[in-house]
RNA sequence: GGGCCGGUAGCUCAGUGGUAGAGCACCUGACUUUUAAUCAGAGGGUCGCGGGUUCGAUCCCCGCCCGGCUCACCA
């Protein structure tokens, strides 16, 4: 390791404790309280007085003077101030907490509770001893850390100096935990299926591709859980569900991170309005989790997942914002010349579904900061999801929206295996025009249809979205603790 | 991929075609109730990387690397 001027002035304290017999990373702590229990009962055990011991990292700065010291400690459970006397502590361990010992440090402290003539908590010290060395100095400790590319490629530290990083993972886990009670109480079983793939699927997107060694094989890691999920729907599981991470090879911006959590549920016997349901309970639930109430506040908006959303049609969303009627101008021609003749400003794409969406991307998608669900996609768009009956040009489908943001998708589950071979084949012929996102042929997943699949209800939701919805995050890396940075090879 | 902005001490940032700056941190010394402690003093640089122009480049030019915002892409 080649060491800066800082880390090496901690490395030769470090070695200086060695030298006077003191292991710098002893085996184990032998603290008896954490600082939250001593916070907690501070006045009780204060009073007694018991002797205790905390150990946690010396944060901040060191305020040493003569004959007398103080710092603070974190342990991950809170922060307590030690007051180190040089008259309890001994000279030479009063000498060694200033010469050897720095901010950053995990140590030990052993002591009473006192309150200062400030009116502080405080551990008043007896003994100190070192837990682990730190040999990297602290950030600056007013302005801390903010460089958003060291944040990231160091998010250790990150969330060692920027305490509300912290929370946004803890809400994290508490929204996911949620999710899965509500999942959990619905009687969805919680299922793992394959990361490694022959066949990606169950979505439109490029793969990461990969090599199994012995097997010879090529595989793809997955980009989604959806035909594995709906294998299982046909193995007779009433409801299943997973919690995953997929990956797809594609951009990277503020809404989108190579690899990122998707949960995936399918309900036998449910439709799409059964997860709209879905959708809303788990929404709710979440934010409860994360805000104690049924709004979270999104740059500046408050949003309102309290309430039963908007169900409104993509045929009529895109009229409202464009005047266009795509039920009636319903072949590409038409379409183009209807962008044409009413002047709108939308790329033009070589199919009449995918020109829908992008219609609807650029004139609608952006106007949706309620939560709200569109529903009824064109069935080019859709290739797993089953056809309206009363409109087969479109399909059982809805993607749930807030802040502009696609945060879910769910359809009622296509289950003919005669169509759903034709709409492969369709995907198969898009996918040879150039369409590098189209969907693989899939003849085990045909097969597992042909047994039957039953009506069924499939719901994906990107947890990443969510989560910078409700802890007001407005880019994904904020929300993913360790998010995809281009290798650099100058620093670690 | 395009546009704009950025990369200077551990961190946060100034700055200039002529010996590289500040604050905090760090180091030395003083100080027994601090809360961004205070006071005195000292040290610390591949100015992202490579090339060019120049007597001289951290600065100007070209290329590249990394990042931020944004547009495009990603249903």
């Amino acid at each position: 390791m080649e060491l800066n001027d800082l880390q090496a002035q901690r490395a030769a304290k470090l070695e200086r404790l060695r030298a006077a017999g003191l292991d710098p990373f002893p085996t184990r702590s032998t603290r008896t309280h954490t600082i939250a229990t001593v916070l907690t009962d501070f006045d009780t055990l204060a009073v007694a007085p018991t002797t205790l011991t905390i150990a946690g990292r010396v944060i901040g700065a060191r305020r040493i003077m003569g004959k007398i010291a103080f710092a603070h400690v974190e342990d991950g459970t809170g922060t307590l101030q030690l007051w180190i006397s040089r008259a309890d502590v001994g000279d030479e361990w009063f000498a060694r907490f200033r010469d050897d010992l720095d901010t950053f440090d995990i140590v030990q402290a052993t002591g009473t509770l006192r309150r200062t003539k400030a009116g502080e908590a405080s551990l008043f010290v007896s003994s100190l001893s070192v837990l682990a060395k730190a040999v990297n100095p602290p950030p600056e400790k007013w302005a801390g850390l903010t460089d958003v590319e060291e944040r990231h490629r160091q998010r250790y530290l990150d969330l060692i100096v920027n305490a509300e990083v912290r929370t946004v993972f803890q809400a994290r886990a508490t929204a996911i935990s949620a999710m899965r009670r509500v999942l959990d109480s619905h009687g969805f079983l919680e299922v793992e299926t394959p990361v490694l793939q022959p066949i990606y699927g169950g979505a439109a997107a490029r793969p990461f591709l990969t090599y199994h060694n012995t097997l010879g094989q090529q595989l793809y890691l997955r980009i989604a859980t959806e035909l594995y999920l709906k294998r299982l729907i046909v193995g007779g599981f009433p409801g299943v569900y997973e919690i995953s991470k997929n990956f797809r090879n594609e951009g990277v911006d503020r809404s989108h991170n190579p690899e990122f959590t998707m949960m995936e549920c399918y309900q036998a016997y449910g439709d799409y309005t059964t997860m709209m349901r879905l959708v809303e309970e788990l929404l709710r639930a979440m934010c409860v989790a994360v805000t104690g109430t049924t709004t979270a506040t999104y740059q500046g908006q408050t949003l309102d997942f309290g309430v039963a959303w908007p169900r409104l049609p993509m045929r009529a969303a895109i009229a409202a914002q464009t005047g266009l009627d795509i039920g009636t101008l319903s072949t590409l021609e038409a379409l183009h010349a209807a962008l044409t003749a009413n002047a709108l400003k939308v790329e033009r794409k070589p199919t009449w579904g995918k020109q829908v969406d992008e219609l609807f991307s650029t004139y609608v998608q952006p106007t949706l900061v309620q939560p709200t669900f569109i529903l009824d996609y064109p069935v080019e768009l859709s290739p797993l999801a089953k056809r309206k009956p009363d409109d087969p040009a479109f399909t059982e489908r809805f993607e749930a929206f807030a802040v502009g943001m696609e945060l879910g998708n769910a359809f009622t589950e296509l289950n003919d295996p005669f169509d759903q071979e034709q709409r492969f084949l369709a995907q198969g012929r898009d996918f040879a025009a150039g369409d590098a996102e189209a969907h693989q042929m899939d003849v085990d997943y045909l097969n597992a249809l042909m047994y039957g699949l039953p009506p069924t209800g499939g719901l994906g939701m990107g947890i990443d979205r969510i989560m910078m919805v409700l802890t007001d995050r407005p880019n994904i890396r904020e929300v993913i603790l360790f998010p995809h940075m281009r290798q650099r090879e100058d620093k670690p």
